[in-house]
DNA sequence: CAGAATAATGCATAAATATGCATTTATTTG
DNA sequence: CAAATAAATGCATATTTATGCATTATTCTG
């Protein structure tokens, strides 16, 4: 069960990436990615996110999220690369999430995150092999910790 | 009576300079303008005249008629990344010019074309790895496939 | 001009979205 | 830990918007 929030990130993607034109529409792609919600939750997330609707050629309207969505899922998508290839353990305690990398690889790691300009994240300091990414104050270190070990393919 | 013409001018007008959240308030509106209209009428309307909803101060959503070129600008920047970002091939017979993408990313760069709302697009469809881009009857194929390939970074 | 064709509109209702209220879940507090 | 509090969510339905169909109005044609 993903949390509001996860669930809410999702949300941005998908709309970033497909044309969305109603909320039933949005719930089955939701649940393409594993998270159930009801119409009702989702009507509340939208208005949550700030969502407006923009005209697409063909002239439906599409439901969108102002703010470069397409850039976040870039960045994300890069993210995930980037973890993916060099994050080989992830601690946490407290509010700061530990990285663990190859010798001289934290700083590719960190600028990826710096340039994901995650929310969740509130800044991060490399070492030599670690990360250490401090989490903000929305969220616990834990919940980083664990969306971080998703996006490096650790679980 | 007001012709349909005079109605959806006033339509604009009224959407400019006033936050109208419900298709029911902008019919009071019109009707303090003389202009007597049924909701079904309205709707129709604002579908006609491209309409689109917008967040105001406050969170809540109001109608907006959008203003074409800047926003034309902003979505043929977002489309050039994403097209250099996933096309890796184009092709094209007659009217149709077909996008190839990495597995699973057609939707991502239909849904950007959708947006981008190109005068020479008349439709996409995406299957899983192809695009395919309908020209519009004023576009030769050849032409919308050579555009697109300078905007995918292929030539 | 009359009749045919087309466009516009309203009525009724289907479809889509928002929301009140109750329940469930998560978080906080002692 | 249990209880209290706050947040999230679903159910049911109210509200809003879109649309099928029929009617009315307008335009076109001979």
């Amino acid at each position: 069960m993903a949390s509001k929030r996860q669930r809410q990130h999702v949300i941005t993607q998908l709309l970033a990436n497909n044309s969305v034109s109603s909320q039933e529409q949005l719930i089955t792609l939701l649940k393409e990615e594993d998270i159930e919600a009801t119409q009702a939750t989702v009507s509340r997330d939208l208005d949550e996110l700030g969502s407006v609707t923009v005209r697409v050629s063909g002239g439906i309207m599409v439901y969108a999220i102002p703010e470069l969505p397409s850039d976040h899922y870039v960045h994300q998508d890069h993210l995930k690369r980037v973890l993916g290839e060099w994050v080989v353990k992830v601690g946490v305690s407290r509010n700061i999430v530990m990285l663990q990398t190859p010798p001289g690889s934290a700083h590719v790691v960190a600028s990826a995150l710096d340039r994901a300009g995650l929310e969740t994240v509130l800044g991060t300091v490399a070492g030599d092999d670690t990360v250490m990414v401090v989490a903000s104050e929305t969220c616990d270190g834990s919940v980083l910790a664990e969306s971080l070990s998703q996006l490096s393919g650790l679980e």
